[in-house]
Formats: C-alpha cells, structure tokens, sequence
DNA sequence: GTCTATATATGGATAGAC
DNA sequence: GTCTATCCATATATAGAC
C-alpha cells in the first residue's frame, strides 16, 4: 500500500468511525449529511464522493464489523467439550459487542425493523448463522449428557440477548448497576462481571458441573 | 362521556394505534405526518388539530401504554413467597409485552438513544422503577434463603432482556425459532413456551426447590 | 371539525470551478 | 481530491375557507 493509499484509507476509516456513532446514537434517519461532515470536520460532497450516497456509507459501517460465522467457529475449535465450546463463545461475543457496541445499537435497531430492505437481509442471515453455531454447540452438549434437557432456541436467544441488551441500551442499565459513569459500564472491571454472570447462569441452567 | 366524545375519543385512539405501529416498524423520523395521515385515513392537518406536533403525538404514543410500577405491585402483593411473586412478575411482563410489543419495540430504540430528551428521561425512570420492584423481590428471597447468592441486578436485566429481545426483534427470532410465521411467534402457545422457558431459568438459577 | 393551499425549512445529491 | 453553489424532493406546520 502506497503512503498516498493509507491516507486515502485513513480518511475513509475516519469517516465511517464518526458515522457509526452519530448513526448509533440517533439513527440513520435522523442523521444528516451535514451532520457527519461537519463532526468528521471534511467536505459534505466527500461523503458522495468515498461512499456514493448516504445509504451506501450506512451500509459500509455496519457490514466491516459483522461477526462472522468463521471468526466463531475458528476460535471454538481448539476446545473439545461442549462447555468450553460455549464458554469461549460467551467471551467472544462479549469482547466483540463491547469492543464494537455502536455498530452493535445499529444492527438492533434494524433488527427491530420490519422493512425488508437488503440490509436487514444481509443482517438478519448473518446473525441467523451465528445463532447456529450455539445452537448447534448446545445441542450437541445435551446429546452428549454433559448438559441437560432444556429449551435450546431459547437459551441460545438468551445468551445474545443479555449482552445485547447489557451493550445497547446503556442509559438504562447504567441506572440499573447504579453506576452513574458509563466508562464504567464498559470497564474491564464489568466486562468480567458480565462474563462471570452469563457463565454462572449457563452453568445452572444447563446443569454442568 | 356524551356519544360526540366518545367519537372524538375512538378517532384519537385511531390515530395513536396507526401511528404506534408505523413508529415501530420504521422510527420516528422515518414516518412523515403523511404517511400517518393516509394509513389512517384522516386529513394531514388532523395530526396537529388532535395532537399539536408530530413529536407530541409520538410522546402520546408511548406514555398511554407506559407500564406503571403501581400495576406491578398490585399484581403481586397477593403472593406471599418470593417465588410467586417473581413468577408472577414473569407472567405480568410477558402479557404486557405480548400485547403492547409496537410500543416496547419504540421504547427499546428510544433506550439505545444517548440523546436526553424529556421522553428518553421518563422512560428511563419508569423502566428504572419496574426494574427497581424487582431487584427487591430477589434480593428479599435471597436474604429470605429461598434464592441462592446471585448477581442481582443483572438478573433483573436478564428477565427483562429476554422478554424484550423476543418480543421486539422478531424478523430474527422468528428464523432462530424455525418459524416462518410471525403470528405464530406471538400466539398463546409461544406465549406458554417463553413463560415457561423463563420460570425454568430462574428456578435453575436462584436454585429454587 | 375538516380540508386545501401554502409558507418555510431541511435534507440528499451533484455540477462544475479549482 | 476538495469545495461552493444550487437543484430538487420532501417534510412540518398553519392560515384560512367551508
């Protein structure tokens, strides 16, 4: 890559990271062009001029930080038990959400959408196949005895969803954990907590000993 | 109430249905007056002469169907141990959500917004309220020795998460269910299912006899 | 109460100069 | 690559007729 190419990227990158937030914390339509530009402190016509239109550079924040089905399974592999398997899949998706909460909000709030644009598609498929994976984990984990019968769609949509709701919906939970800062909330310190939680509830519900 | 009232009446609950459900597929600022206007099949200007602005229609929207800690706790006080009462706030909040599911998928995105508007502040003290009934009945089953030790305030927020997830993302939890059909998701028998899901849960985690 | 017409604002996108 | 100026579409809100 030429030093010219870098800048070029620099610049890109630059733009998409105050998109995400500013998309994340009002949402695609109450974002204006202005808006970004004016934050990213470039030209309005850059945005036409990187990305091609508004839609497109939507688009481009939340498709470079999907979690993709081959990151999971990569890194489950090198485990053999099925606990294990699932407790490295709680660390992993806790690290990637925290890590990447903004785009995190974006991705629910168009989940919550009913439209069926291309997106949502592109979205909803891809969380659909990591839903799978754990799916697939649990199962195996009860038909192998080392977990007990329970309700496997469910528990997979618990997993997820207690981080989801713990990474996007921060003012409130910050009011539940009574923690005014919310640099704390996403503190190593409460990363941990959240994972020790979710694998004490996996623990118990699954019956693993 | 005179009948004209009562005509006056049914045509706001008309507009406020229309508008809660088009507020929940698409947001706020997607939905124009007009589009409101059409669906429901009044005159433009009606929005504003019932209403004032667009944004006081979408606050009437949310508060109508705001779920009151009053109701909670009436709804539980009839039980004596804390597992009736936890087990009825499942049944309670399930049935809310259920019902008013348009309405909390609006408070769930107005939740991920990090804007502090008037509305973001009363629905982040009301939920804070319900959460706060109950935090006190697992704590008081735990001091009671009828829960085990458990992280309390993310337990809350488990209960909550998971009635949430399910009830405002469907287009995904609809594919992790196998179940092309929406209706279905949300019909008495899935109903049963989460319910029931939910109390086994709890009754692993708080160790419950 | 209901409607039409309109004032006014704002947003996305681009043509064309540099 | 960068910027200004501008076109065009669409939005909210309301004045005023009926």
């Amino acid at each position: 890559m030429s030093s010219e190419e870098k800048i070029q990227n620099d610049k890109r990158a630059h733009i998409l990271d105050v998109a995400e937030y500013l998309f994340a914390q009002q949402g695609f339509e109450a974002v204006s062009i202005r808006e970004i530009s004016k934050a990213a402190d470039i030209n309005i016509a850059m945005v036409s001029y990187y990305f091609g239109s508004k839609e497109k550079l939507y688009e481009a924040v939340v498709t470079r930080k999907l979690i993709s089905s081959e990151l999971i399974l990569h890194y489950i592999e090198r485990y053999n038990c099925s606990t294990d398997k699932l407790f490295a899949i709680v660390d992993l998706l806790t690290d990637k959400f925290f890590e990447h909460r903004n785009m995190q909000t974006i991705i629910f709030r168009e989940m919550a959408m009913e439209q069926r644009t291309a997106m949502a598609e592109l979205i909803a498929n891809q969380l659909h196949q990591n839903f799978t994976i754990i799916n697939d984990v649990i199962q195996k984990g009860i038909k192998q005895k080392e977990f007990k019968k329970v309700d496997v769609e469910l528990t997979v949509m618990t997993i997820i969803g207690i981080v989801k709701i713990y990474t996007t919906s921060s003012p409130v939970v910050c009011k539940v954990l009574k923690t005014e800062d919310k640099e704390l909330m996403f503190s190593k310190q409460y990363k941990l907590r959240l994972k020790k939680y979710l694998k004490e509830l996996l623990t118990n519900h699954l019956g693993i000993k």
